[in-house]
DNA sequence: TTGACAATTGAAAATGAATATCATAAACTA
DNA sequence: TAGTTTATGATATTCATTTTCAATTGTCAA
């Protein structure tokens, strides 16, 4: 089963139809994996593809992509959604964001087990997800010609 | 020198008046110095106290605020940006927030160092500061009557 | 104390991201 | 293929926040 399929049967099982907007915008989150595309910059993207899509549509895929499992959504402190695919490894990475020229660098592994355990032990607390960000100046923005 | 003067200095330090409107927005702040408010509320509260003033004052001001390093903004993902008095140990406590009733739990102690070790090593990152939040159920939620 | 001048304010309008509405247009299924 | 949903696009709406601008208020120098 390709991967089309497998989608398709993700959205059968909940009673949701497959439709060429959809795969579209599939298409193009899954063309830019590496990136952290806000709803408006997938908008634009998909407009390439699709002139004729609606905003709202592009809102509500992405919604309904993230209640799937699809997309992860980001919160990068720029007032506004930013969605990458989901992988295993989401809750596993963090993300480097640069103050100066914006970069967002990913940074793997996880390395919170000894806060977590501490958090869970000491506050009675079932941690289900997290979200950390790092703010500061990337290797470029450091070196003194930037 | 008292708590006013000090606050009094800080504004003058960079050009910036001594209002009442900005005055009476840093007690309601005082005061809740346990809470996490949001503009909205810092705005209801405030007008108990000085009826007058008006939402773009309380924006404004919160603005100032943060750069004077008087508060601290604080992102909950509920689309509303909230405030807590600025304190040193703000870098070195996290926030529990539970996804069924809300609430929002300290957690004192970083707990980062490896973390951040790790990043600026092999990333050449320049850490500034660091937004980590988990998300769970607190132990309230957790009981099996609620 | 008084100007004078810059900073500040309040009210209202504007912005920008996201959501809701609703009539029309596809998908899936019997 | 028809019939029943679900989905879509255009548009209006919401909500938090920001901007605008004329009027007001601190502050500092004389």
């Amino acid at each position: 089963m390709n991967e089309i399929e497998k989608f398709k049967e993700k959205l059968k099982d909940k009673g949701y139809k497959l439709t060429t907007q959809r795969r579209v915008i599939l298409d193009v989150i899954t063309e830019n994996r590496d990136k952290h595309l806000s709803s408006e910059e997938i908008y634009d993207l998909v407009r390439l593809k699709y002139p004729e899509i609606g905003l709202a549509t592009v809102y509500r895929t992405l919604q309904l992509f993230e209640e799937l499992g699809i997309v992860y959504k980001l919160n990068f402190d720029d007032g506004r959604n930013r969605y990458e695919l989901y992988h295993n490894e989401n809750h596993q990475h963090h993300h480097l964001i640069c103050l100066k020229c914006g970069a967002v660098i990913e940074m793997e592994g996880d390395l919170l087990e000894n806060l977590e355990e501490a958090i869970e032990e000491t506050k009675d607390f079932e941690i289900i997800d997290h979200n950390v960000k790092f703010f500061g100046y990337c290797s470029k923005c450091r070196s003194r010609y930037n």
